[in-house]
DNA sequence: TATATATTTCGCCATGTGGCGAAATATAGG
DNA sequence: CCTATATTTCGCCACATGGCGAAATATATA
């Protein structure tokens, strides 16, 4: 019961589901999930932290940067089936097509900068 | 989102999440849930209206009872599948096997004094 | 009609949560 | 070693949420 509510108190928050959406289409560099929420970073930093304690998502360090994906292969059942139904329920919702936009927007621009997505 | 994020809203609570297994069973009368529950009518009814709200649960007034039960058939895909997915997530844990044993329990006591489940 | 019962609505309080900026931490590069 | 950059941790504040009891509402029954 507490993994289940640590998942669904995670997925009650419109930020960490639009971060957790973002991720269908890859890896993230947190400074690209700070762009997209526009919110501070350490605010985005304990959003993160929350999905990952949900494990919904699995974070990976290099350098400077801290990147986050999906945590579905190697999941347990329970959270692998909330993040596909998560991201059935809401990927065509106006939100999340205005971040994927935004998204591509951002990455094209880090590339040129900073982090590269590996 | 907006529609969503009612859904994971209403099931970010420990207390709704169990009101809403225990009508894995069938329809309950909102005195039962208190009763399993252990909680004062005014809470119980504002999370049942959660409940409501989020389309997870149908109410039913028949004289001076309310029954409430899971809004599966007919309800949004998305509703249906957040439904299907809770209890598979939870039904196995140990506060939800306690909750199906009191449950007879009440069911039981109250056949015999109160509200009779249809 | 008056009363009893079931439930909801309202008002209040304690606690939880999300936001930020400052400080701490980690690492790359001069 | 010193600085710059990326991220996290910490402390604080505003607001949301869950709890209760009292009052309101609805309905059955005397």
């Amino acid at each position: 019961m507490d993994n289940f509510l640590s998942i669904t108190k995670a997925l009650s928050d419109e930020r960490r589901v639009r971060a957790l959406a973002a991720l269908r289409q890859g890896e993230l560099c947190v400074c690209q999930i700070i762009d997209l929420l526009g919110l501070a970073p350490s605010t985005v930093s304990k959003h993160m932290s929350i999905l990952r304690q949900a494990r919904l998502v699995k974070a990976r360090k290099q350098g400077r940067w801290n990147y986050y994906r999906l945590h579905q292969e190697g999941a347990p059942d329970q959270v692998r089936e909330a993040v596909a139904w998560v991201l059935k329920s809401i990927s065509g919702t106006p939100v999340i097509k205005e971040d994927d936009l935004k998204l591509k927007e951002i990455q094209r621009k880090h590339q040129e900068e900073r982090c590269q997505t590996a």
